[in-house]
DNA sequence: CGATCTTGGTTCAAGTTTGAAGCAAACCTA
DNA sequence: TAGGTTTGCTTCAAACTTGAACCAAGATCG
């Protein structure tokens, strides 16, 4: 079958996609590497760690929450455990498992730098888009990440499966 | 200042944007590795120099399309040199310069594996868009590219400024 | 002109990411 | 309960990225 090119509309959508994505990634690198001495992958691997219970996950939970791979995961856990913001842990109902804990350090390096962090998204993003804007944003990248396998790709529907789903980190 | 954090609709929206940019740039990425062999940022920057007058640039130039650092630019041209993909030509009007020239195999390579990416891209983004919501996505992108200084952080406003800017390849 | 500054691009070393391969514990299943 | 499969995570080697340092050629200016 023939190829469906892009619309012309559908190619200024696309060129602005990447331009912005690629602009504003490289932005918040720089920022938190600047104020935090981390990519901002790792800052937001530590902050999805400050928001679960415990303030400690199952290594596989953590890098679906995080949309990486465990490969990436394990490497990016290990620098910051050498930095001692987050600590593995033995999972104790099942020896293969290992949970990263989030310290107090990690607590306090996020609370000191979750202000400028979030002064940048503003200044970046939020600042510059309307409210209405805001939402359309929310629907449309659910939309794209709801169609898209994360982490392991086992290749499930859109919908959430409860009951494929590890929960607490260690019951 | 006490900080404004992310109401939680601005919440909602931070983390569909991020989840959908690192899902679709992975899977851009497995797709563009598989079928040509190369990271998604290495087809734009073919691409780019694809629709650029005599199919070259000068790598400054190429730089600021694909929206990377000069020194990214460089060791991927050099890949993609290697590869038969792409030429360095001297710049004739200024001895510093060069210029990157697509070859007939980056053309060929091209023509070959656009197909295939164009689909993923509509199975990824388009396809689960309405035409209002593509419009929406655009008008949202400009805005967020818009705000950010691109390669060079030269510190510009938001607008053009033709006169600091280069032209044609080499006048 | 000659000293200095700027620009265009590469290089270096360190850090990050990738995908495949590896390993051990847990889970079947006969 | 032994054998095979799956799951959880790490490790390996190769590729990619980063930011600073570097170098040479243009541009400026006294």
């Amino acid at each position: 079958m023939t190829t469906r090119w892009l619309t012309s509309d559908e190619q200024r959508a696309w060129r602005a996609y990447m331009a912005a994505t690629l602009l504003l990634e490289d932005t918040l690198d720089r920022q938190l590497q600047q104020d935090a001495g981390m990519p901002h992958l790792y800052y937001s691997i530590l902050a999805n760690l400050s928001e679960a219970p415990q303030r400690r996950l199952r290594m596989t939970d953590l890098a679906e929450r995080s949309k990486i791979t465990r490969s990436r995961l394990t490497y990016a856990v290990a620098r910051l455990e050498k930095d001692g913001l987050v600590r593995r842990e033995q999972c104790p109902s099942d020896r293969r498992g290992s949970v990263a804990a989030l310290t107090d350090e990690g607590v306090a390096v996020l609370e000191r730098t979750a202000p400028g962090h979030v002064e940048t998204v503003r200044a970046s993003l939020f600042d510059r888009l309307s409210p209405e804007q805001v939402g359309q944003l929310e629907e449309i990248c659910a939309r794209i990440a709801g169609g898209l396998v994360g982490g392991a790709q086992d290749g499930g529907g859109p919908e959430d499966v409860p009951w494929k789903r590890r929960s607490t980190p260690c019951p």
